[in-house]
DNA sequence: CTATATGCAAAAACTTTGCATAAGC
DNA sequence: GCTTATGCAAAGTTTTTGCATATAG
């Protein structure tokens, strides 16, 4: 999906094709990773000679609705976004990097195979399952592996 | 696990019982839901003459860090908290009921049967995942029956 | 007796609302 | 031209901090 397909969205949608709005789904399609509200403000302020906070808030609220964005949780319990690259038709779920924040689409999931078992065991009605992935993405695990490398060649 | 096992729980991470502990963790047992900070202060200041919201605030988060209490993500970001029965030890997911709140833990899980998968397709190294199952709880479920058979029996 | 817990007041952090103006369609 | 979007200011809500006092061990 890329920034075409977004615009589609939003035009079915009935929200307009506003320059913040292009700036706001390029931005997060271009770092490809979760930001604050406010961190999506601080970087499109370089663009924009004004742009409010509240509208971020706006925007990023209204694309997650449409399906276009998606909440990433943490333990803070700050507001934190970023592209979504399916849509909400397929469910799927996400990885998000504990490194660098890059978040990617996993379609992949076996659930529903046990959820059967726990309606059975729990004797309750499963409506929905939410999941979050997390770990290392490639290059942060790439990383990691020249660091360590870095760090037997000190030892030697 | 009971009220003498988070009892312990508190001792091994060196905290203090104090009656307000013992009051928090007991209503989270009594009730076996989900509740917000201000939730538990106003049930529990019909116990305690003063009671202030901060302590509530910092006893939550306390309890969670030992693995006493869980938090439960909704999609207003306020703080949710739940009893967790199994503690940080098993990893398990937890079940939401959607009308009452009601917590249950599950321990079943075949998400490792993929994860390898997932790593192969993304070239990633995946550490940890988080899933919260929603749906109705046996309870309810009764609660929708009894309501369907209510609405049938108008229309006879 | 010492370290932790608590109440209270106050602040901080984050997010939303209201409204007049601007801009997309 | 009508409807939605935006900036700005302001308020609202939720959560945290500081500190003196109280309390558990």
């Amino acid at each position: 999906m890329g920034s075409n397909d977004c615009i589609e969205m939003l035009r079915k949608a009935n929200l307009k094709i506003t320059p913040r709005r292009k700036a706001i789904i390029g931005f997060f399609l271009q770092n490809g990773r979760y930001f604050t509200p406010e961190e999506v403000w601080i970087a499109l302020r370089e663009d924009f000679k004004h742009l409010g906070l509240p509208t971020i808030y706006r925007n990023l609220r209204e694309l997650e609705d449409i399906g276009i964005l998606i909440r990433v949780f943490r333990s803070d319990q700050r507001l934190y976004y970023a592209i979504c690259q399916l849509g909400k038709g397929k469910k799927h779920h996400h990885f998000v990097c504990k490194k660098c924040g890059r978040v990617s689409e996993v379609e992949l999931c076996n659930f529903d195979d046990i959820a059967g078992d726990i309606e059975s065991k729990l004797n309750c009605k499963i409506i929905s399952h939410f999941m979050q992935i997390e770990g290392l993405c490639s290059k942060c695990m790439e990383e990691e592996m020249s660091e360590r490398d870095e760090g037997q060649k000190v030892k030697e």
